[in-house]
DNA sequence: CGCTGGGTTGAGGCGAGTCAACGGAAGTGG
DNA sequence: CCACTTCCGTTGACTCGCCTCAACCCAGCG
């Protein structure tokens, strides 16, 4: 972990964040008044389950895996948050101690805010409030869908869902990057590596092709009904 | 369906929720006016998956069980909420539209408030906006608890989990009375009937005895080894 | 008395976790 | 440039947990 200077390019990663993009420029200055930047190798760990914590943290590059800790070490992800969100903003408001987790799933950098200041100017400025509101139902409903695709869905369906997620609305064949580790994949979906391998197998006879990173979709309707 | 006079036992309810507990009288008043009060009946429909919606929860009495839908109807409870609790407040950031079913799990009075004012206060009052806040705050953890245990936890140890939750800290052996049907109960932890059923014997081993909606435990230590 | 509905118990099957072996791609060092 | 390691991912064999379906129990009630 070292710790750096905001560049304009980090800058420009979060005024179009959802969360800073519709508070004006004032106003983020404000908010990242102390803020203070840091660069992270992959697994590093932020925060521990069970930490205090005067942070707000906010993903300026890379990636960070949230998990809860189970008996003989085993993990669950609960959220992964790419470039561009922020996190760790309930413990702001829930006495500070942490119910998770977190570490970098690849070379990061975290954009560390001092979460009293946040608090306070949420307090002053309805604005901030609003916006720390609209984010808490976004991250609300991520998990919630989590949840319901956890109770609901087969490995194989979770993986067509995840993917149907990323594709642009109206084609029916497309490919894109996985935006991450396979391994990161499995545990954002509650998988275990090995059974998110077999879901592609699974797949490929609907039309999927995976090749590295790269998901070639042939028949969206065909995953679709999965 | 039925519409209904707010009693002065409602309003005591209300009043001692988490989240209207800290707002003064007046705001109180603010919040309340223009809401209506229904009466319904086990299995009564309040919405649907995809509906928009104009309103936001509020139980009274009873039981309210909020679910997702899936193939072939299949159904994921995503929460659960007993008197005292607000819900749907997610529809009201994020385009009105309401991404899970509700309905009532047994005879419930609902208390449904205007939430276009609701949310015009939050604009204009801080101390509202940091209530709703806390109160999303809240909602996720909750949500969040229940992923990282589907994953983390067997189904005993789901049960197991949710029985010290209800323990007073300190006690050794205690007892209460589940506050709703094993059948919602089973629901809230993500596991058939049948498999919690299961779970109370494998406990029982454990010290744990069910008699009706009794659930009494002998040895609390017991249980957390589990 | 029989009915109904919530809950329990049993038998069987399937999905996913685990462990182990293997494959290939990238990096290391001679 | 080639052997060697390392790491990620895949595949196979096995186990286990939970769902499903069906039968049954029992309490409340007409």
């Amino acid at each position: 972990m070292k710790t750096l200077q905001l560049t304009s390019s980090d800058r420009a990663i979060l005024v179009r964040s959802r969360f800073f993009a519709r508070l004006p420029h004032s106003t983020v200055d404000a908010i990242l008044e102390g803020a203070t930047l840091s660069s992270h190798e992959e697994h590093d760990v932020l925060f521990r389950q069970g930490d205090s914590i005067d942070d707000v943290f906010f993903v300026l590059s890379g990636l960070v895996r949230l998990y809860r800790l189970g008996k003989e070490g085993r993990e669950a992800d609960v959220a992964v948050f790419p470039k561009g969100e922020m996190f760790a903003e309930n413990a702001m408001f829930l006495g500070h101690r942490v119910t998770a987790s977190a570490e970098a799933a690849e070379a990061s950098i975290i954009l560390r805010l001092d979460s009293r200041k946040l608090r306070q100017l949420a307090a002053a400025d309805p604005e901030v409030a609003q916006a720390i509101i609209e984010h808490l139902c976004h991250r609300g409903k991520m998990t919630e869908d989590l949840l319901a695709e956890d109770r609901l869905l087969t490995a194989p369906q979770r993986v067509a869902s995840y993917i149907l997620s990323h594709c642009p609305n109206g084609s029916t064949s497309f490919s894109f990057r996985l935006p991450f580790q396979k391994n990161v994949l499995a545990g954002k979906l509650g998988l275990a590596p090995e059974a998110l391998s077999r879901a592609f197998s699974t797949l490929r006879q609907s039309g999927v092709t995976v090749k590295g990173r790269m998901i070639e979709i042939r028949d969206r309707q065909a995953l679709e009904r999965f």
